[in-house]
RNA sequence: GCCCAUGUAGCUCAGCGGUAGAGCACUCCCUUGGUAAGGGAGAGGUCGACAGUUCAAUUCUGUCCAUGGGCACCA
């Protein structure tokens, strides 16, 4: 006799076993309709799942997160189910939820074409319409493996061979559709109405390049049209705020073919950058660190003691003269390696931390290059802290709390954490990697930051700490980092003396808060849409005169403004002053000074900001200390 | 590197087996105008590169290069 206790906290008791969609039946005819899946004492089920003891249950509708997922998911499937009729011969493999919708890999002999995708779409609509109840089955897993090899889903087959024994192998049935799947799922194909397939993309089976390249097809999938609308259209807007567009609308850089992945910075590109610099500078000067510079081009054999040759020798541009070879540094660790071996260093220096505005340069895959986010040619805000272990936990508790503080004064709030931990290819014994790890993770709980965990993703010498910053489209990007070494310093023959006046061998914390100045201004042009802060902007301030007759005036408001260390511009064209006011709007120019005969005749300007607000007429003075107050506080602009 | 798509004027894009078109930007002329586009005229392109098919290729085919979206990679 079942209890059943609803979220409400309401009981109802059954006389015997009920399913879920019995229980929803019970509470009311409509929301038995809008049944999607169940949650049974937290545990997400399908409707036809049968309840036989007492238990906690909420029904799931599209109304909760779990009904969307839910959706997604069989919407995943039912596109599976459309692109097996459609296609017989291709296999099907995996089919997840991912943010925003769904995707499908599918082993096919041809490419899928934009033409395949339209009719795979209209099928599936036809595929829903057939309200199709959608049933879970359990099978013994010998019987799943011979059933997938006898119609030709090897793929399958071998998925269901990786389920470890005494997990329940479940297939989901709708028509003559049968797919292997943990579940849940939509009581019928009917409950699936707003769907769109997006795009085709090439994936490896299993995530492994030497494997066999699948078709994935990536689709959306939601609870109602309108949400649906709203994402499509929410794209459309971000494209807008792509740093590669709004790189050439602000004239700030580009690239071109011949340099693949590195950057010509145009003149307003190269004051926002620095800005940046100047800024990062001080950083360093506050925090404790050494500003050096270490040489471009190093010989082969140091970078095959550092370990890089032979982790990343493919990805190293490399140059020779009279029979020496050398590579073109990818990194900075050790060219500072070089300075700290330079002198007998003692306990009492440490920790000895360098910083350095290091132009490194990758060869990476070319399919790996996007806009100045990924390029070849970069510089890194790149610094080292040799340490003793007692000093890692503060070092590193210390950065994070000011990465924390630098994004903040660029306008980032939204940054995610994230531990990567030691890596298949790697060097150091397991015991040095355990210390290191816990290092890591201790420091995260004292700066009470909350992360998540990527086991198999750190460096080869060192665990990492990511400080990850979302782009337009919701990518996400790997900006700052923190990583233990301990391995490095002692390849390359680093030693303290310590206070038993014997050699040492130092600890190496390799920490960015940028990551690559190249990357980071790409994050910022896309966080403020290209509208930045003042303290950044390439140009501050523009100067328009209404007619000729005030162009003297106007420049020497411009000259006044300058002197105070403000950057100006001085428009002075014939053109009509709605004109240049709609030009600079939408150029992002944080102010532009109207000057016409009133202004020239009381010795005032009229300030306007590129949002349109009107700030009314002041005198110059007035307005050169409010702008040095909006730079000095690293503030927004409206 | 792999899969798919794309590459035409400075930018955004249309077009087509018979050697190219629009809007904006640019130059000149008129206009001296008070807070997001005043009017007129003009100039500008070996249609990504190289091969092939063809009487004829920007258009069709192939290779390469680059870009975009994914995958893989990311010290």
């Amino acid at each position: 006799m079942p209890v059943v206790t609803l979220p409400d906290g309401s009981r109802r008791e059954f006389a015997q076993a009920v399913t879920v969609a019995e229980v929803a039946q019970s509470v009311g005819a409509g929301l038995a309709r809008a049944a999607l899946a169940g949650k049974v004492d937290g545990r997400l089920v399908d409707t036809s799942f049968c309840v036989s003891g007492d238990v906690q249950l909420a029904i799931v509708t599209d109304k909760d997160r779990e009904g969307l997922e839910v959706i997604r998911h069989s919407t995943a499937h039912l596109m599976a189910y459309a692109v097996k009729e459609l296609f017989p011969a291709a296999q099907v493999t995996i089919g997840p939820v991912i943010e925003n919708g769904f995707y499908y890999d599918f082993a096919f002999a041809r490419p899928f074409t934009p033409d395949d995708l339209a009719a795979i779409e209209i099928r599936m609509g036809e595929i829903a319409r057939r309200d199709l109840p959608v049933r879970r089955e359990v099978w013994q897993r010998d019987e799943a493996i011979a059933f997938f090899r006898s119609i030709g889903e090897h793929y399958k087959a071998e998925l269901i061979d990786a389920i470890p024994p005494g997990e329940e192998v479940s297939l989901y049935r709708e028509g003559d559709f049968v797919d292997l799947c943990r579940g849940p799922h939509v009581p019928s194909t009917g409950k699936l109405k707003v769907f769109k397939l997006m795009k085709v993309a090439g994936a490896y089976w299993r995530g492994d390049h030497r494997n066999e390249q699948l078709q994935r097809i990536y689709g959306t999938a939601w609870t109602r049209k309108e949400d649906q609308e709203a994402y499509l259209h929410m794209l459309e807007e971000a494209e807008k705020r792509d740093h590669r567009k709004l790189g050439r609308q602000l004239d700030l850089f580009h690239l071109q073919d011949e340099a693949p992945g590195m950057v010509f910075w145009h003149a307003n590109g190269w004051t926002v950058w620095q800005a940046v610099e100047q800024y990062m500078r001080g950083v360093y000067r506050d925090n404790g660190y050494q500003e050096v510079k270490c040489p471009q081009i190093l010989d082969r054999s140091l970078w095959e003691r550092s370990g890089h040759w032979e982790n990343f020798k493919e990805n190293m541009f490399t140059t020779e003269s009279e029979k020496r070879e050398y590579a073109i540094k990818p990194m900075n660790c050790p060219g500072h390696i070089q300075i700290f071996n330079t002198g007998l260093r003692s306990y009492r220096d440490l920790p000895l931390r360098y910083g350095e505005f290091g132009s490194c340069h990758r060869n990476e895959p070319s399919g790996a290059l996007h806009g100045i986010m990924r390029v070849r040619g970069f510089t890194q805000d790149d610094g080292h802290i040799f340490c003793t272990e007692d000093q890692i936990q503060d070092e590193v508790t210390i950065f994070n709390d000011l990465v924390r503080k630098v994004y903040a004064d660029f306008g980032f709030h939204e940054v995610t954490v994230k531990l990567a931990l030691r890596p298949e290819k790697r060097v150091g014994s397991d015991e040095v990697w355990d210390k290191a790890e816990l290092a890591l993770r201790a420091a995260l709980r004292a700066s009470r930051l909350d992360w998540d965990e990527l086991p198999g993703e750190g460096a080869f010498y060192g665990p990492k700490i990511e400080f990850h910053i979302k782009d337009a489209i919701g990518r996400s990007w790997q900006c700052g980092t923190m990583q233990v070494d301990f391995s490095m310093p002692q390849r390359l023959g680093a030693e303290y003396v310590g206070d038993d006046n014997s050699r040492h061998t130092p600890v190496m914390l390799h920490r960015a808060i940028l990551g690559s100045l190249e990357r980071f201004i790409g994050m910022l042009l896309e966080n403020c849409t290209g509208a930045l802060p003042l303290w950044l902007s390439p140009v501050q301030v523009v100067v328009l005169n209404i007619s000729e007759k005030q162009a003297d005036y106007a420049s020497h408001v411009a000259r006044t403004l300058r002197l105070a260390g403000l950057r100006v511009e001085c428009d002075l064209r014939n053109e009509k002053i709605t004109y240049k006011i709609r030009e600079h709007s939408l150029n992002k120019l944080p102010y532009q000074i109207v000057v016409g005969d009133k202004e020239v005749a009381a010795d005032l300007v009229a300030v306007r900001t590129r949002g349109g607000r009107d700030l009314g007429q002041m005198p110059v003075e007035v307005l050169a200390r409010q702008l040095l107050d909006e730079v000095a506080a690293r503030s927004g602009t409206a």
